[in-house]
DNA sequence: CGTTATGCCTTGAACTACGAGGTATAATAC
DNA sequence: GTATTATACCTCGTAGTTCAAGGCATAACG
């Protein structure tokens, strides 16, 4: 239902998976528990995000995937390619932009 | 068109919006320049984004709204409500947690 | 042996930002 | 005088996203 409140989220999971990924190689399922802790539960993703984001950003050459069998479990490890690595970069600097847009806005005092 | 790039705006033209209007009260044409003054160039809104706001906000009781002829030309002007007050709040609290949650995430060195 | 955790996935609904386009009057330019 | 720009309002359609809910399967734990 996409609930009509949470606001400001449109290309946070990207940013946060890719940011995550350039780090180190993770499965969907580590994500979910990693974005939450990384930020410090402000911000938690569920699978229902996560997965989708994944295979957009993998179709769109931003990450490449390997398949491991660990226990009676397969995992899909996702890494960041060249291409990705352009893209969060240029998601970074969008980010900070808007960021510091909202910023002197909201922390101006008044109208000058 | 939608244009695919411009992520991590959602919510924003909704809070900055009320931010300035509860201030001063403001009609639509000059909000689309105060925003971009105010955000220092950082953030524009065009007409397409800010009058469907405009009539959302007042439609759920956040603004109100009265004419005024100046000149040759019917201007309407807006200004918060009790009601607005509150969604800023709300959406100042969101927009917090958001940024700092991203914040962390992305200025942390690597993994921890 | 039932429930929880791990691990993957898809679908459908809801929301929203945006560009393009449309109307009309005043001011400015040529 | 007439064309162009600025002011001022508006709507429509498209596209892109997040999200909850649900489904499948195996392992671990109670």
């Amino acid at each position: 239902m996409a609930q009509s409140n949470p606001p400001f989220m449109s290309g946070v999971p990207e940013l946060l998976l890719l940011r995550l990924l350039n780090d180190q190689e993770m499965y969907g399922y580590e994500l979910v528990r990693s974005v939450k802790q990384v930020t410090n539960e402000a911000i938690s993703l569920g699978e229902g995000v996560i997965y989708p984001v994944l295979h957009g950003l993998e179709r769109n050459g931003s990450l490449k995937s390997k398949r491991k069998a660990v226990g009676g479990r397969t995992r899909v490890y996702y890494s960041v390619t060249k291409k990705g690595r352009d893209r969060l970069e240029k998601l970074r600097d969008d980010w900070r932009r808007i960021q510091g847009g909202v910023a002197i806005a909201l922390e101006n005092p008044a109208n000058a």
